[in-house]
This record gives structure tokens, C-alpha cells and sequence, in this order.
DNA sequence: CTGAAAGCGCTAACAT
DNA sequence: ATGTTAGCGCTTTCAG
């Protein structure tokens, strides 16, 4: 309950140079900094941060807003993010859409309330009138994965991933080629999904191989919906192709397990590959592209920063980021080896 | 950037009382609030966060700690509070320890701000130093699965978790059944781990069969990990056990990976359990007891914020309080019904 | 029901 | 380097 006024008191100093003795900012002199530091932890001084925002302006916090902390990919970039902010010192706020179900009260509402000192805005598509809102509220914004128009982002090449992982399949010697992409509908992932499934056909395309409407399947990212959709894809074996390009890992898992469960066996029978680098794709024997999410969420905090202190008013630097990806290979992903076809699926 | 006392004066009333009509507290006539309301739309005034919680001692704005986002429990939990926190108009700020990475500076340094009204803290265990110090802080917590002296805790009986999901393994034939479990040295998760440890024991006691050293494993709850000592402990034929229960859906998903990898069937050859509720179990027909995180994410704020609304100084309800859980079986576990025995492993 | 006035606890010029 | 003095923008007694 000791104020700094307390502090100062006791310290023998004003007000004003104890509060430059604990912000660090101003000189103070060797001397009456000891006092006060002595004073402050005598009295068990905190700073009311409240106060403290109000006078300065500044909240050292940062809000993070995502559709879903439940899925790995946010989770663990969210993890590398919080990493960082606790390394500089901000406290991290969550806003987690839950697919769009806070989406408006999200953006409307709570990030308006000049409460942080910047946003880290993951795989979001902003509307028009969104982005002046957001922009109007005159706090600094990084975007992942957007893109969101007037606003610095962080993102990989997802059509270059969608090429690279078909091309990686087409290179072992698989004609029939299969996808499962996010939805092309929302605003929500779209430059992602529909990246992703660009890459897909531009290489299939490249390689002289059709695109087949039926092949191109589309799920929720989840592994529980990929699984379904993929074991309806390869039920009927005549139809069924040699390989898939999930466009996430946790689609991967769902559609190993749909041909484990239809007794195909991977790799001879079917491969898969995946993105984004979740670590159980490690026992599992996933093929990925690793986007090493972690690392884009430190990366994209580390500029939310710069933006955050600079002083003046524009960055530097270039507006946006392009992530680098890797190609892991694993046992999931072969030449297609399709052995004595006497088996009809179950 | 306009202000409430802008608001006022468009409004034709004082700053009280427009602070009043926008608040709801004390009471406006229908003619000044509507003004107020009108002058305030059409300004696009959005309240001070900082000036409307140092005036009021409220901040609308609740802590989340938690040891791990990045695991499924945390993460399912983490998005139930989200949800109910959100409903009420609340804040979350959230702090993860990655393990015990960030412990000391969310427990010393962050939670001591006294920006938050409330905190929620997630299988955390503190010492008596630190119990002192969150409270003496003097804001309300609570606790999931803790427990923590002093503070009211949400927890599943993890004792009889361990029991029911072993007596169920128990009643199917096993008599070799094996456990992974957390590690019990930590005060981390200590009460979560060893409960459910002890619930294994007295089941494979209470049936009157050997609880063996060797077949009771210290993972960290991750899938890759439980993934190596499940294989390792399944490696040797003849000291094999018939079934595993897992102290978490993730680690058991391990175990059925390992057993797949050495050629053994689920659940003819390998029964496993696990603990969680984890949506990837259905597909992969893992048998488990859900403890429905979201729930208690729910309820855990439901309970918080009870605390922090109340006026006077002690909470109604028990104390502490027990969640429920409920027995999924699916296809992993079965009677023990090993084929025939020429399969010699991997 | 409403207004005036006194802060909430700190920071940031501006002097000194 | 330090003290003085205004606020930051809102809430809340206290009168009326």
C-alpha cells in the first residue's frame, strides 16, 4: 500500500527523483538512487501500474488476438511471443476469437480501450472499416500470417510452401496427388489457405498433372475433420490417390490415421505431408515443412517492439517479412510403392 | 480522443453524471442518459482503460497462469476462461511459465503490479514465500487443481481418476497393466501426478496384483516423450505388459504410437487409457476419462469473479471443489486377447 | 437525480 | 541533479 510518495519521503528525496530513480529514466545521482532503491524495498514498494500508464501513457502491454489458442500453430507461436514479452518486460493480453465467435466484441470492444501499447494480430483478415478502427486507435499493429493491408506483417510464402510440399511429393513419382486445404471462404484464413492451395496446383500444373476437383478437399485445420474428410477420399480405391498435401499438421495426423484405419499403409500405399512442424509429427514419422511458429512469434513481437518505442513516428525496416520454412523429411512421405493390389478397402 | 468531460458537455450534463449514465452505477434520469448515450456515439468515445481503473480501484482484468499454452489441457482450458472472462467483459492476461522458465518473474515481478482484480492459477503449486506474497497482494485467486493452501480450488479426484480408469483396464482381464505417469519431484503438478499414481496403485492393490517398479513411468506429459518410455518398456516380449494407463490423453497417444511402431495391435495386443477429453482421441479411438477443461476454465472464472464482484470480505460456497469426470470407452482397450504368440517384437 | 470538487498514484515539463 | 507544479481522465463522496 506504500505509494512512492512514501518512498520519496523516506528516501529524503522529492517525489519527482524517486520516480526517476525506479524508472531509470532522468539522472539521478548515485546517491539519492541507493536511498530511494533502500526505501522502496524497505516499504515493499510496487507501482501501481494503473497510475502509472495513466501519467506515462504507456502500458507496457501488448494484446495478442487469434482465432484459436486450441490449435498448435497458435499455441506455440502464442508461446514464442510471450517469450519475448516477458524477456522486455510487457504483459501479454489474449484475445482468442474462438473461431469468430468474439470476433466483433474483440476488435469493437476490447482493443479499443487504449489500454495496450501495440497488437499482435495473428492469421487475421481485417474489413475496411476494421482496419481504421483498429488504425484510428493510433496503437502500433504487427500482423502473422495476414495479410493485413497497411499493416507490417510476418508471413511465409504459402504458395511456395504449397509448391514445395507438392513438388516434393511429384519428385518421388506420384501422379495422383491429393490436398486438403482450409476453407476459401472467410476472411479469416484466406490468403493462407488459398496460398497453400495455389502452390498445390501451380505444381501439379507445372508438372503436367491434372487437378482434379474431387481431390481438392477442404477441412477446418482440424485433425478430426481432415481425418473424416480424407476417409471419405479414400474409400473408394480405384479413385484413390498415391499421396496428400495436408496444409497443416494436425490435418496430417487426421489423415494418416484415416489410412491407417482403412488398413493403407504408409508410405508404401499412401504418402502424406504436412505443415507447420508439430513436434508429435516426430513419432508419427510426419514429412512437414516446418514454419518453426515459435520463432514468429518472438520475430513478430521483437518488431511489435521497435514500432512500440521508436521514438519518431514511422519504422524502419522492410514493411513485410517473409518467414523461412523447411522441408522435413520423414518416413510418411516415399515413391509410391503400390504393392499386390488384392486388397479392396474395408 | 474525446473524453468523457466532452461527452458532458455535448450532452448538456456534468462529468458525473455522464460518467454515471455510461457506467450504469448511481442513478440518471432517462433523459440524461440518453443524451449522454447519443453525445457519446456520436463522438466515438471509448473510456479510458488506465484513468477509469486508477479512479475506481477496478480494472476489469483477470490473470491466467499457467505452466505450458502449448499443451492440449492448458490450451482447452485456457480457451474456456477465455469465453467466460469475455462474456463478463473481462480482460485476460495471460502468463505462461513455459515450465518454470518464467516462474520467478511472473510470481516476484508481474503478478505484484496490481493491475489485475483477480488471478487464476493453473496446476500451480507455491511455497509458502510465494502463497505470501500473491496474497498479501490482496488480490482474489483461484486455483485448478492446485492445491494451494489458503486458496479455493477447482480439482478433479485424482485418485480416483488413477483408480477408475486402472479398475477399468482391471475389469476387462489385465492383470499386467503399467502406468505413465508425471514426474513427481517438481512442485508443479506434484498432487495431479502422484494422485493419479497412487489411484493405479490402489487399484492394481485392491485386485490384488503386483504393482511392478518397472511398469511405472515418469514422462512430462508430452506425446514424444511418453512415446520413448512406452518403448522402451514394450521392447522386451515376455516382460510386457497387457495394458497402460496413461496419466494424460497426449502421453497416451505416445503409447499407441509406440505400440504401433513395434507391431503390436490395439487393443489385441496393448489396452491404453488415458486422461484428458483430447478430441484427436476419437479418431483415434483412444479410451479415456474426460475431465472436460473447458468446464473448468468456465467454472474456475465463474468462481473468480464471484470473488471479485462480491462486496464484503468472504466468499459464499465451499472452498474448494470437486469437477466432474466422466469414463469414454472406445476402441483401445478391450479384454487381453494376445493372438497368436510367434510375433517376436519390431 | 444532479453538480462541484477532491482525488486515484504517478510522470513530465519547467525551473532551479 | 533535484524540486515544484501540473496534470493524465475518470470516479466518487458530499451537498443540494
Amino acid at each position: 500500500m506504500a505509494g512512492i510518495r512514501d518512498v520519496a519521503r523516506l528516501a529524503g528525496v522529492s517525489q519527482a527523483t524517486a520516480s526517476r530513480a525506479l524508472s531509470g529514466k532522468g539522472s539521478v545521482s548515485t546517491k539519492a538512487r541507493e536511498a530511494v532503491t533502500a526505501a522502496a524495498s524497505e516499504l515493499g514498494f510496487v507501482m501501481s501500474y494503473h497510475a502509472s500508464s495513466l501519467a506515462s501513457g504507456r502500458s507496457h502491454n501488448i494484446g495478442v488476438v487469434l482465432p484459436f489458442v486450441n490449435r498448435w500453430y497458435f499455441a506455440t507461436l502464442l508461446e514464442g511471443a510471450n517469450s519475448a514479452l516477458m524477456d522486455a518486460g510487457y504483459d501479454l493480453t489474449l484475445y482468442d476469437f474462438q473461431g469468430d465467435r468474439y470476433r466483433e466484441s474483440v476488435l469493437g470492444d476490447f482493443l479499443l480501450r487504449k489500454r495496450l501499447d501495440g497488437v499482435l494480430a495473428v492469421s487475421l483478415q481485417l474489413n475496411g472499416h476494421e482496419t481504421e478502427q483498429i488504425l484510428a486507435a493510433g496503437i502500433p499493429v504487427v500482423g502473422v500470417g495476414g495479410p493485413l493491408p497497411g499493416i507490417p506483417t510476418l508471413r511465409i510464402d504459402d504458395v511456395e510452401v504449397g509448391r514445395r510440399a507438392t513438388a516434393h511429393l511429384i519428385s518421388l513419382g506420384h501422379t495422383r496427388v491429393a490436398h486438403v486445404g482450409g476453407e476459401h471462404e472467410y476472411g479469416r484464413n484466406f490468403e493462407i489457405s488459398s496460398g497453400r492451395r495455389a502452390g498445390y496446383e501451380q505444381a501439379m500444373e507445372a508438372a503436367g498433372l491434372p487437378v482434379r476437383e474431387a481431390w481438392s478437399l477442404i477441412s477446418d485445420y482440424s485433425a478430426n475433420d481432415a481425418y473424416r474428410e480424407t476417409k471419405h477420399l479414400l474409400a473408394d480405391p480405384a479413385e484413390r490417390p498415391t499421396a496428400i498435401f495436408c496444409a497443416s499438421d494436425e490435418m496430417a495426423f487426421g489423415a494418416m490415421l484415416a489410412a491407417r484405419d482403412l488398413g493403407l499403409r504408409i508410405p508404401d500405399e499412401l504418402s502424406v505431408i504436412g505443415v507447420d512442424g508439430h513436434e508429435m509429427g516426430e513419432i508419427l514419422g510426419l514429412t512437414t515443412i516446418d514454419q518453426f511458429p515459435r520463432n514468429q512469434g518472438m520475430r513478430a513481437v521483437e518488431r511489435l517492439l521497435a514500432l512500440v518505442q521508436e521514438e519518431d513516428g514511422d519504422a524502419a525496416g522492410p514493411a513485410d517479412e517473409l518467414m523461412q520454412t523447411r522441408l522435413v523429411v520423414r518416413s510418411s512421405t516415399s515413391a509410391p510403392r503400390t504393392p499386390d493390389r488384392q486388397r479392396r478397402s474395408s
